[in-house]
DNA sequence: TCATCAATACGGATCGTCTCGTTTCGTTCG
DNA sequence: CGAACGAAACGAGACGATCCGTATTGATGA
C-alpha cells in the first residue's frame, strides 16, 4: 500500500511527527498544562526545538494535534454506540463510561488542557468540533435516531437539543468540578432526558 | 501589642485597590486573558507592581478579586428571579437574558478568562462555587421551588438537576462556540426542561 | 516620623527565531 | 552495481524579547 505520492524524506518526518505527539501526549498528562513547555516536548522527543515549530505554529496545535492522534489511531472508521434495543440502559452504560473516562487524572489534564485552548481560541474550537466533538456526537445522535425509529422517543424530537441535555451537564460538573460524577448522576440525567423527550 | 495596621492608611489601600480592579476589569474586557500582564494592570492602573503583589498571589486572583467586586458592588444581597407565578415566561425571561449576556463581547472575554482560571485551579474553583455560582444557582432553585410548591413542577423532582439541564446546555453551547446562543434554543431549555421535570 | 507607595532594577523562565554542523536518503556516475 | 554527492530535514542550542515575582529606593502623606 503506497502512499499518495512518496515524497523524499517521509520517514523521517513521520518518525519525528510521531515523537514530537508522543512526547506532547505523555507530558501533558503528567502535569498541567501550564507547566508544559515546547522545550520540553522537544527534549522528551529528542527533537530539536525547530523541527516542532516547523510543523505548528504553537504549543496549543501541539497538544491539539496529539489528542487528534490519539483519536484517529483508535480505529479511522466512526465510532457506534451501544445499541442493544434497549435505549435506557444503553445510554446509562455509556454516560457511566464518560464519568469513569473524566476521573482519570490523564484524562483529566488532557481533556482540561483542550478545553482552556479551545475556550480561547475560535479557530482551534472550530477544528475540535470538526474533527473530535462531531464524530462522537454523530454516533450519540444514530443511537437515539434508532430509538426514535422504534418509538422509544417522540417522533418529533430534537435529538441535537436531547444530546446537549444528557451530556453537557456531566460535562460541566466535571469542569467546574461542582459535583462528583457519580453513577446516580449519570442515571439521573439519562432518566430525565427520556422523560422529556420520551413518546 | 504588635504591630498593627491602623485606619490611617485604609483609604489609600482602598483607593488603590479599586484602582487596581478596575484595571484589570477593563484590561481583561479588552483583550485576551493570556494577553494581560500584572504589569500592564499596574500601569493602567498607576500603581506598582508590588502592589498588586503585596495583596494578591497571582494574575488569577487579581482578575478573580476583580469579577467578585462587580457582583458584589451589584447589590450585596441574594439575587432574586422574577416570579410572575407563570414558570415557563419566567424561566423563558432568564435563559434570554442569559443568551444576551453571553453575546456581549467584554462580558464574554470576561468569563472566558474567569473560565480558563477556574477548570485548572480548584481552589478558585471552590472559590467561584462559593461566592458566584452558588448565590445564583440558590436564587434559581428558589424559583424552581416555588414553582414546586404551587403543583407545577413533580414535588419529587430534583431540583438541582434540573438546574443543570437548563444551564449546562446554555453554557456549554457559549464556551465550545457550538451554536448560536438564540432565543429559539432557550426556549427549548425550558420546554424541555419543563417536560422532564413537570408534575 | 514612618508605613505605604510608585517606580524600577533584577534574575529566572519561556517564547519563538535563527544559525550552526550533522544525518538521512534518493540520485548520479564511475 | 555500488560508492559518492547534495538537498532536505534534522538536533542542538544561542539569542533577544517578554513576563513573572522579588528586592530596592526615594517620594508621599497621615
Amino acid at each position: 500500500m503506497s502512499h499518495e505520492k512518496g515524497p523524499d524524506h517521509s520517514r523521517r518526518k513521520e518518525r519525528s511527527r510521531q515523537a514530537i505527539l508522543a512526547a506532547a501526549r505523555a507530558l501533558v498528562a503528567e502535569e498541567a498544562y501550564e507547566k508544559v513547555t515546547v522545550e520540553a516536548i522537544a527534549a522528551r522527543a529528542g527533537v530539536g526545538k525547530q523541527t516542532i515549530y516547523r510543523r505548528w505554529p504553537s504549543k496549543s496545535a501541539v497538544v491539539f494535534a496529539a489528542l487528534l492522534a490519539l483519536s484517529e489511531g483508535a480505529d479511522g472508521q466512526s465510532v457506534a454506540l451501544p445499541d442493544t434495543g434497549d435505549l435506557e440502559a444503553d445510554l446509562k452504560l455509556v454516560m457511566r463510561a464518560t464519568a469513569e473516562e473524566f476521573a482519570d487524572p490523564s484524562f483529566d489534564r488532557l481533556i482540561r488542557a483542550l478545553n482552556t485552548e479551545i475556550a480561547n481560541d475560535a479557530a482551534l474550537a472550530a477544528e475540535y468540533r470538526e474533527k473530535l466533538a462531531r464524530p462522537l456526537d454523530e454516533a450519540k445522535k444514530a443511537r437515539l435516531r434508532s430509538a426514535q425509529e422504534a418509538g422509544q422517543l417522540d417522533p418529533d424530537a430534537d435529538l441535537d437539543l436531547a444530546l446537549d441535555m444528557l451530556y453537557a451537564p456531566l460535562f460541566q460538573r466535571w469542569l467546574h468540578r461542582s459535583g462528583p460524577l457519580t453513577t446516580a448522576y449519570a442515571d439521573s440525567l439519562v432518566d430525565a432526558t427520556l422523560r422529556a423527550f420520551g413518546p
